[in-house]
DNA sequence: TCCAACATGTAAACGGTTACATGATTAC
DNA sequence: GTAATCATGTAACCGTTTACATGTTGGA
């Protein structure tokens, strides 16, 4: 065992949470899903290997633990090697500004579409946005409930969660406040083709 | 030729470009290296498989093309089956809430950092984040001063990429206004733990 | 009796990244 | 002469997604 390579980025989020406490592969499949604001997920065919993987590495160790109700669950436990490589890796420099986004790449070309389903797809997004929002600012709302402001709070484990989610509250805010504007372009434009148009007839011409 | 199967994201973003001009694969791998807001980008050596693979699928089209000056380029172009395709996918229904994210990751555990890393990290995504929302404003402003505001433009072309490009600053901004709160949090934070504080001090007891 | 949730995986296919490879032309 | 830019690729590896596979327990 421990062949010592870095872990990849899947690793370090399987090592941040299993800081936190130990878990099995279905706890932490069960946290990708559930937590809004964590910035990784991955699918559960994912987790299982990658599990092996840190545990022949090095940076975790398991036990399997008899269930009286259901079956055996192994559970992991980040090891002092993990944690040495975690904190680490935390601080070292990176790239947030290259992202991809499918509805950016097809807002570049809407133009090719009818006005009335480019309005349908930015109104979808938004319904979705809206209530990604309100998922996000109920989580923020009960955590400051229970454990104050981040910047005064006495469990510092909070901290950096409720960042994620102010984070993330920003974001949605920010694309809600995009949509809007992206709906009144579409409609501005729809309306001004729709009847006969001095300026734009003169530039036509 | 032309095993229909539909392409993938690549495939239809590279299927984009090719609707406005005719490229070669390395104008594309240029486009996807100077263009700031275009939603995709990709490697060169995805490239001209990729290309290749759309030709086979018939979706573009390709001829060598001699140059007096360098190499022959091989330039590519779009079909009607192409066209087509492209038009069918960019209506279609996406989810744009769940996103990967390396700083956000990383700031959900950052009270494993000492500060004086955290500030450095945030403070480095802040430079990043101010380079890149100038690039945007610049080119927006300059598209804006040829061809007048999205609404009312009347090359239809730019409608998208001046959306695209107003979408990316306006999440560029949201980024810093968080940025700041971040940095506060964390210096607030610093000063308190610094000096004795009697609030943090009698829940530690 | 059937469905949902618990629990753990394998296999194949697909997509993305890094490293390597080659050779011509142009500007300094 | 040498470095940058033009131009096109291949190979190996790694990471992600989708589909498949299996069996248990508890509740409606």
């Amino acid at each position: 065992m421990t062949t010592r390579t870095t872990p990849n980025t899947l690793g370090y989020a399987i090592l941040q949470l299993l800081e936190r406490a130990p878990l099995s592969g279905y706890d932490l499949k069960k946290q990708f899903a559930a937590s809004l604001a964590y910035g990784w997920y991955a699918h559960d065919s994912q987790i299982y290997p990658q599990l092996k993987q840190l545990e022949a590495q090095g940076y975790v160790e398991s036990h399997v633990e008899a269930s009286s109700a259901g079956p055996d669950r192994r559970i992991y436990a980040i090891t002092d090697a993990g944690l040495t490589e975690l904190v680490a890796w935390l601080p070292t420099a990176l790239d947030d500004t290259r992202q991809k986004s499918e509805l950016i790449l097809r807002v570049w070309s809407s133009d090719l579409m009818p006005p009335e389903a480019f309005k349908r797809l930015l109104a979808d997004v938004e319904t979705q946005t809206r209530e990604h929002l309100e998922r996000l600012t109920s989580i923020r709302n009960r955590l400051q409930r229970r454990y104050g402001l981040p910047e005064v709070t006495t469990d510092p484990r909070q901290v950096g969660v409720m960042l994620c989610l102010e984070h993330d509250i920003q974001l949605a805010r920010a694309k809600l406040t995009w949509l809007e504007r992206a709906l009144t372009v579409v409609e501005t434009r729809a309306a001004l083709s729709g009847q006969p148009l001095e300026a734009a007839d003169m530039v036509e011409v």
